[in-house]
DNA sequence: CTTTGAAATGAACGCGTGTTCAGTTAGACC
DNA sequence: GGTCTAACTGAACACGCGTTCATTTCAAAG
């Protein structure tokens, strides 16, 4: 069996890497073999290597996509004016972009010790540029009397912290929806900071 | 060798314990092996089961014990009178008591997965007692006036992940004291949840 | 000095692991 | 319709896994 219609990679490419976002993020990445993975998408265990060239670069690739796509979100994320429109808009966008792919952020925050040095450090990178977004909307509300924080990198932390939480808890069609949960969040992180 | 002086399982037992729990903590449980741990005891792998009946039930007594500590200490806790107080204790407590013990307290939130179901309902059962004792602490506050939370559920998830989130940070000999971080997140504990 | 038994050894068990690769299949192109 | 080659198979590799157990060691008890 091979190549049935169209060029097969473009398709087994993808399944693979959601395959395994679904099993790392359930079970955890040392405890799924290639094998599960590749029963997963239907294929044996050395197709799996046409589409990566290990099981650490394939951790590796779905935990920088992911902080890739974050940062990129943020960035092209309408923010309004001022600090606190700004933290507003951090903390709804946050929310939902992170209930959106709970296997991703599962994965992000839980596997960062199966990295090697190098890999870890550039993941590490990127999840430091989203913690200077947020601290420097914190850092220029301070200065402009809006907030008041006496720390605002600690301050960054308890609130991505506060707000990642959700998804530890949040399930679908459960007792509330994600908007009146970012009402909450929202209400509790204004005052948080507030002056 | 055997027996050199004194009885050697009372100092094997807890070293097993504590050189397992340094383990799982720093590479998971799936990634460690029994072989790791004896030689970091300094035994065979065999003299291991002296001391547990296997591997998934020695990670479940690192969690049942970390938990039990956590809700005997609170429970001895000096807490004080009124809302207020008593929402002051808990934020300088769990701060406290999570940054004694970083190693069981990473076990504690990561390992889950890897626990059978009824071992894992034993821990979240566990848990939620002390989700409880907070959420008990903010719905008195609020019915007294003294909060002012939409949902006291949804505030004591929030304020757990927040104060948790330090022990992802913190470094000893860092740039604050752990009385200063204490006062910081109190701060904005207070604060997230006033009237 | 002998006996006892807790503590630990070390070899073995069957099995699953990540990875490689020669061989097979079948759609696309000339 | 024959050729090409991307896609995939399936067997194999060396190795490490959790766990068991007959055997050995040696401090303490009698």
């Amino acid at each position: 069996m091979a190549r049935k219609t169209g060029s097969h990679s473009e398709i087994t490419g993808p399944r693979v890497r959601k395959a395994a976002a679904r099993l790392f993020a359930r079970h955890g990445f040392a405890a799924v073999s290639m094998r599960q993975i590749a029963g997963e998408v239907g294929v044996q265990a050395g197709a799996l290597y046409l589409y990566t060239p290990d099981k650490q670069t394939l951790l590796f690739d779905l935990m920088q996509e992911h902080m890739q796509d974050l940062l990129a979100a943020w960035d092209a994320q309408d923010k309004g004016q001022g600090a606190l429109a700004q933290l507003e808009a951090f903390v709804r966008f946050h929310i939902r972009f992170h209930l959106e792919r709970p296997d991703a952020v599962f994965i992000a925050y839980m596997e960062l010790r199966n990295l090697s040095d190098g890999n870890f450090a550039t993941i590490e990178g990127l999840r430091k540029r989203y913690e200077d977004a947020l601290e420097g909307i914190l850092r220029r509300g301070q200065q402009a009397g809006v907030f008041a924080v006496p720390d605002t990198k600690l301050a960054a932390m308890a609130l991505i912290a506060m707000l990642t939480g959700v998804n530890t808890w949040y399930r679908e069609g459960g007792r509330l929806s994600r908007g009146r949960v970012e009402e909450i969040y929202w209400d509790m992180a204004r005052k948080a900071v507030a002056g």
